[in-house]
DNA sequence: GACGGCTATGGGAGCGCTCACACTAGCGGA
DNA sequence: TCCGCTAGTGTGAGCGCTCCCATAGCCGTC
């Protein structure tokens, strides 16, 4: 044995080493580290302390390569960092998806990609079974990334829903028609009656679905329902902008339904500037519940969802789907055998209106 | 061959499977997947169109247990979620990391690891070798966790100097001295005499660096060097509660220097609550020249620190390392012999006061 | 006292890949 | 003619682990 003499060992030891040292063999030793309860006890905690003394650390990847597992998740994120670093509610739904991961054994490990350089490395990434599964975020319109990735066999679960059901790819979603109708009726409740909306990209879901909540609600009622619909990508320049636009076409509009905190921060910042108070003039609803709600000036009103619930039912999903997979990679996601998983219900969470002092 | 008959193949093709397809040995379709060159322009063809049609692609356990290469880097942040996605400078440094990487094959994974659970999953994690290298940020005083990563053997390298130098970790550090100073000397020539700062935390590098910096400057002038720090932990709420503090000491204080433009953005609104004007009474300077200072009102003058070179950098410094270990895990990064891997001398990137309107 | 059953352990096979080496064919120079 | 040399290819070993089956020891039971 090398080991006794003065000079550290160079390279790690092995679990037949452990055995070795330990006076047992490989079998047992694996026994140990992996916690099963059919070894006794003496031999239990000699293998420990030889464990223990060598600092033996399994390797994963000969463990991965017979077990087909990676023990590791990832969080893909189809952005930029800077997007990603702006947008306040990603940090919410990784921290839910920690949450969620915590009581598993799996690490989670976020990677963003947004050039095709990236995107197709994270492909591979997946393909190679670096990770078990994967949680996704942030796609616009119809992104070919979740169904590539779920063509690897491993389970997919989306934050939000995507544009038409995708095979192999399971999702939650934030009520967000709901969310927009119940701000607008609660406009409408308040005796608002010419009430505009900055809708976001129409070519992201919840862009869509948060126009069509706030066109549901206003719909019969006796507001003014046309032309009063401006357009931004979420931020706060595109609120700025889009709400010149509307007080220019509609100088008397009395209320905004903002789709992003952000751009309702542009807006507020437009009319103030207009010479119109706040919420005395128009009323402005902002969307996220983010921090920046919270501190505006005056504090807005905004529809309130629960990213962190959502980052961990999106967990939940994925360790369902996990613990149903037979071994690692399933196989081409296709099959029309009996083989084939059946999609999981849509989730959808529900969303709730803060109220405060901007409507 | 069960891959003829009309249901997908259950599981993803292997090397030899390709090999029998393709008519050649393992070994050439190895080497025609990893792009050697001793392979006949036909054969590397018919490879080729195999691989393409039955969707080869290598396993990357089986791949990395004998490469003892993960191909990958891990970014690891021992933050929780909220702080990451709260301070601003981690996006750009995460993004100069993403460049530096995008010309190596390397996969930059990123990990947050803030409570023990977390912290301990990630050490096996790399310990494991799931990661060939790691990239660290955000280390309040001496955290044991880069030793610890440094002791798997594999290179590490963090975002600003440590306390104390520590053996088998790198760092890239930002001139934050110099940062500070330069802003001073600059306060002075300005004409300020009474020149307050709100100093960053005292258990983290940056925040005793930036006041050692501030001190260097007022020592020898004609400035009222004492009594005109007030210390906060970077975030806007402790810069308000730093200025306060200070007006109520000092009132007739004409210059801040905060440690963050966070802080400093505390300190305008406090400035401007106490009837203050910015800059004509008090002058205000942030540091780290974010988002946040360009929007201030007024504009924040700010000490930039370039982090995306920083990201860069730091790859730069990690790829150097693992392009000369050996193999993977090069042992206990300990040994005293010849293999003993001299630090590298310590990177301080240089820093630029960015004048606008607030000093 | 032989036997079934049960628990703790040993050992072989093999996961999918890379690497070192062996080997063959073809070519030019001695 | 023979020998080396090189380019192209095949082959065996083995990375470190888990899983399965065989086996040894030991109990209770008829």
């Amino acid at each position: 044995m090398s080991r006794s003499d003065g000079r550290p060992e160079r390279s790690r030891p092995t679990l037949e080493e452990v055995a070795a040292a330990a006076g047992v063999s490989r079998g047992t030793a694996s026994r140990v580290v992996n916690g099963s309860h059919r070894v006794s006890d003496a031999t239990r905690a000699s293998v420990q302390e030889v464990v223990h003394r060598l600092g033996y650390v399994p390797n994963a990847a000969a463990r991965s390569l017979v077990t087909r597992r990676a023990e590791s998740v990832a969080f893909i994120v189809a952005e930029t960092e800077s997007r990603v670093f702006h947008e306040p509610f990603f940090g919410r739904l990784l921290r839910g998806a920690s949450q969620g991961l915590a009581a598993t054994g799996l690490q989670l490990v976020l990677v963003m990609a947004w050039t095709a350089g990236e995107r197709s490395r994270v492909e591979r990434y997946v393909h190679n079974g670096h990770v078990d599964g994967v949680l996704l975020s942030s796609l616009h319109g119809d992104d070919p990334l979740p169904e590539r990735l779920a063509a690897s066999g491993r389970p997919v679960v989306q934050a939000g829903r995507p544009w038409t059901p995708l095979r192999g790819v399971d999702y939650v979603d934030s009520d967000n028609v709901g969310g927009a109708r119940t701000a607008t009726e609660y406009l409408l409740r308040q005796g608002r009656r010419r009430i505009a909306t900055i809708a976001g990209p129409q070519d992201m879901v919840p862009g869509v679905d948060r126009l069509t909540g706030y066109r549901a609600a206003l719909r019969g009622s006796r507001a003014v329902p046309s032309g009063l619909v401006a357009q931004g990508d979420f931020s706060r320049e595109s609120g700025e902008r889009a709400m010149e636009e509307l007080l220019a076409r509609n100088p008397d509009v009395d209320a905004v339904l903002a789709a992003s905190d952000l751009m309702a921060l542009g807006a507020l910042r437009v009319l103030r500037a207009s010479g119109r108070r706040v919420p005395e003039d128009v009323a402005v609803i902002g969307y996220d519940d983010s921090e920046v709600a919270r501190n505006a000036e005056p504090a807005l009103t905004s529809v309130c969802q629960d990213m962190e619930q959502m980052g961990r039912e999106m967990v939940r999903l994925l360790v369902g789907r996990l613990e149903a997979a037979p071994g690692g990679a399933g196989g081409q996601a296709g099959g029309d055998g009996a083989g084939a998983p059946a999609p999981s219900p849509p989730l959808v969470l529900p969303t709730e209106l803060v109220v405060r002092a901007s409507a």
